[in-house]
DNA sequence: CTAATATAGTTACATATGCAACTAATATTC
DNA sequence: GAATATTAGTTGCATATGTAACTATATTAG
């Protein structure tokens, strides 16, 4: 084993390390529901959830809301166009971005996947307490405002 | 605005989605030190970071320790391994595999990038309570448990 | 002991991703 | 109100990644 002095990490204590580890294993298992049976991958989710929570978007307004490459968010939009799950509109505001919204048929596979998906994020917090899942969502959002303003000093993506 | 109805999944309290946003923010952040200052990425940085804490480790207990994929590990210890950071030996047991360890140049980076990045976590902890940051150690470290029975559950990846 | 099965790790190929350069439009500055 | 700088989004290209197939060794069953 190795000596527990102040010149090694200890990775289960190093929260960005846990943190990644975590997400990324949520992740995989929570994409089985929307990739296997929706043939979603998880940029092309994402971009449908944001649309449905706030009707009506931009582009850009995704890539600042979840922090995803704009060349991602460009793609998935694209790719759902095609499928014909979400349907874009030129803006009255500015020319350069069109509204996008989901069609009947993006709906339609969002409204199947909500209760699936959000029945399974019950089952992962089952051994938590709903105290202790109140301190979790507080403590992420606490974090994720915090890490907003270490990137924007540090100069931002 | 969106109404907020049982249909419609509230992204900023549905934890899978946070916690992806969070990690991918804070992981970002944090490979500006061992990407841009280093030349590492990071799967590479959690190779090193995994060895370093054992001592010495075959990759199929990296793949189990930190859920990366088999052949991303592969890539990672090939490339440092010619970088002349970590060192292959036979191992004794199994044939198959090989003990990985640090060589000296190996060491003598991680023992650098240590400080800085236990650094940066203080900058990214410092809005939390020493209760809070307690907390948060504690609940990843049980819904990390969680999801791996559930990926066990439903047949692993 | 041999045959069948499983495991560690690599490789090949197809897909996904990120960055930089680009187009088109909007904002700003003088 | 041009000229300049910014911004929204796309595309090209190089790199990273995941899956499946493979090699070599170990393990298990009979």
């Amino acid at each position: 084993m190795a000596l527990t002095d102040q010149h090694t990490l200890q990775l289960d204590g190093f929260l960005p390390y846990v943190l990644n580890r975590l997400a990324d294993r949520v992740s995989q298992d929570l994409s089985q529901i929307y990739a296997t049976d929706y043939g979603l991958t998880i940029p092309e989710w994402r971009v449908i959830a944001n649309i449905a929570e706030h009707e009506t978007l931009h582009a850009r307004t995704i890539v600042a809301l979840t922090s995803m490459e704009k060349t991602k968010v460009s793609r998935a939009v694209n790719s759902l166009t095609e499928r014909g799950l979400i349907r874009q509109q030129p803006s009255a505001l500015d020319s350069r971005s069109r509204d996008l919204a989901l069609t009947k048929a993006g709906t339609a596979m969002y409204r199947k996947l909500v209760p699936r998906v959000l029945a399974w994020e019950q089952e992962l917090l089952n051994g938590l307490t709903s105290g202790e899942q109140r301190d979790l969502l507080r403590l992420v959002a606490k974090l994720d405002r915090r890490i907003q303003e270490l990137v924007e000093e540090s100069g931002g993506r």
